[in-house]
Parts: C-alpha cells; sequence; structure tokens
DNA sequence: TAAACCTATGTGCATCATGCACTTATCAAT
DNA sequence: ATTGATAAGTGCATGATGCACATAGGTTTA
C-alpha cells in the first residue's frame, strides 16, 4: 500500500508504469482512451487500472509533447480523441526503457539480498 | 521524473522499495537512521536518498509496528534512535519480497515487448 | 570560551500521482 | 422515453517525496 492506497495498492504492479506501458500500446497501435483501458485491464487481469489514470496521463503526456490526438468519429458512438505517438514520445519511451532496465536490476539486487538471508537461515520460511 | 519530482527524480531507481530496503537493512543489523542513510547512498552511488524520506519511513513503520525503536547513546555524538525489526516487520517484507517479484515480472514483460518491436524495426535504434 | 563543524533527528511546504466517486455526452436499442 | 454501452473527463482526499530549514548534542579548533 503506498501511494493513493486502497485495497488496489498502486504501489506495487504497475505502479509508475504507466506512462511507458501507454506510450508502447499507442506505439503499436494508434488509438484511443478507452481502448487503452481495455487493453491494460486485459492484459494484467485482477489488476484494474483507473480510467480516469489513463486519461489523465494522456492528456499530461500531450502537455508533454509525447503524443498527439485528434478527434475521430466511432462507427457506433461518441467521437474518441485517437492518440499518435511523437519523436519526443518515442525518445521518452527508450528513456523509460532505459531506468526501467535499472529499474529491473535494483528489484534484482534486493531480492538477491533477501535470499542470501533467507539462505543462511536467519529468517524463518513460512 | 515522477512522485516529488526534480532533477533527482525519484520517478526511477529506489522508487517505492525504500520501505521494504530499509526493513533489511533493519534485519540484517539494527541500526538507527542516520547509519541507514550513508549505507542507502554508499549502496547505489548516485541515487542520493533524502535524509527526511528516510526518517519519515522510519517513523511510519513504526507506527504501523514493523519496527521499534530505543533512544541509544552514542559514543561520539548526540544520542539516536536505533531500530530493530518486529514480527510484523518479517511478515511485511515477506509480502513486499513477492510484490516486487511480481512488480520484476512486469517490467520484464513490458521489456519483452518493446524489444520485440526493436527487433522488428518498428523502432528506430538511436 | 566562542565559533565552527559533524552527528543525528526531524518538520513545513509544495508538487505530483493515484483511487474513488461522479459528471457529461453521444449513440443504439428497447 | 428510458436504459445501457461507449467515451472522456473532473473534484476531492490521500499519500510519498524533494527541498529547505530547524533543532540539538557533541567534538574540535581558534
Amino acid at each position: 500500500m503506498i501511494a493513493g492506497k486502497t485495497e488496489n495498492g498502486a504501489g506495487v504492479s504497475v505502479d509508475r508504469m504507466i506512462q511507458p506501458m501507454l506510450l508502447l500500446l499507442i506505439l503499436k497501435k494508434p488509438t484511443h482512451g478507452y481502448e487503452l483501458i481495455q487493453s491494460f485491464n486485459a492484459l494484467h487481469e485482477g489488476e484494474i487500472v483507473e480510467p480516469g489514470t489513463i486519461y489523465r496521463n494522456l492528456r499530461r503526456m500531450e502537455k508533454e509533447g509525447f503524443v498527439l490526438s485528434s478527434w475521430e468519429a466511432s462507427e457506433s458512438g461518441p467521437a474518441r480523441r485517437k492518440y499518435d505517438i511523437t519523436e519526443d514520445g518515442i525518445k521518452a519511451l527508450r528513456e523509460a526503457v532505459l531506468k526501467l532496465e535499472q529499474q529491473k536490476q535494483q528489484i534484482e539486487d534486493f531480492l538477491n539480498e533477501y535470499k542470501d538471508l533467507t539462505a543462511r537461515g536467519d529468517i524463518d520460511e513460512n
């Protein structure tokens, strides 16, 4: 439970990965917020991402120049805001990838330290 | 740059790992805040952790029953608050480990998806 | 002895991201 | 006309952090 806690607990999982994940999804296939929410929640079952979080991240990323939006008519339903990634967005994605690699390494280091401890029997298993 | 941003940018690295890292350090060797700050900043060079963040996390964890503190005299210097981990703290550490394993997996999944894309040449390398 | 410095702990304020709940709006179907 | 799915968004509260500052004990030095 960290950051905007509740039973969901963004302290984990998709935590702080929303921006790069959105950028990657948009890079793969330019689309709109509603579908991104579907993709997100289909991808990580159980881990529901708040619509508000998606929409706010999209608007913020547009403000920062990582994506561009354009209104698009739907065959059946209200108009949607379709997002495309920009050059800056691709750059931001690359930087995020580098940071995530570092983060993964840090987590691995931590987990290894923990395992060393349990292996030595300094801590019980159950 | 996420959460309390500035040039430091906790959005990465030690991001949201402070609590489990502190618990692990204290489990290995009960100690006080100031030394934990040293350990932290020695461990991850370049990534400076704010003293305020450490102290606040320690007090919070004590309020939640994960650690216990006791004042202790120093040979040379002001008294320090020495922290010991509790059973609940060990439990919390174990839970954090599980979540970090999940988080690591998510990062890996993401990085693999990204690599698939670059491998297909859908995105330039530089 | 006073000033300067290191050790040690902490707080106040601003910023940022998220969860939860709610609102608005379009379109289709009943 | 009402209901329901699609689609986008906002307001408020909560929580974590950075930065700067405050406080205080102890040691060293001028």
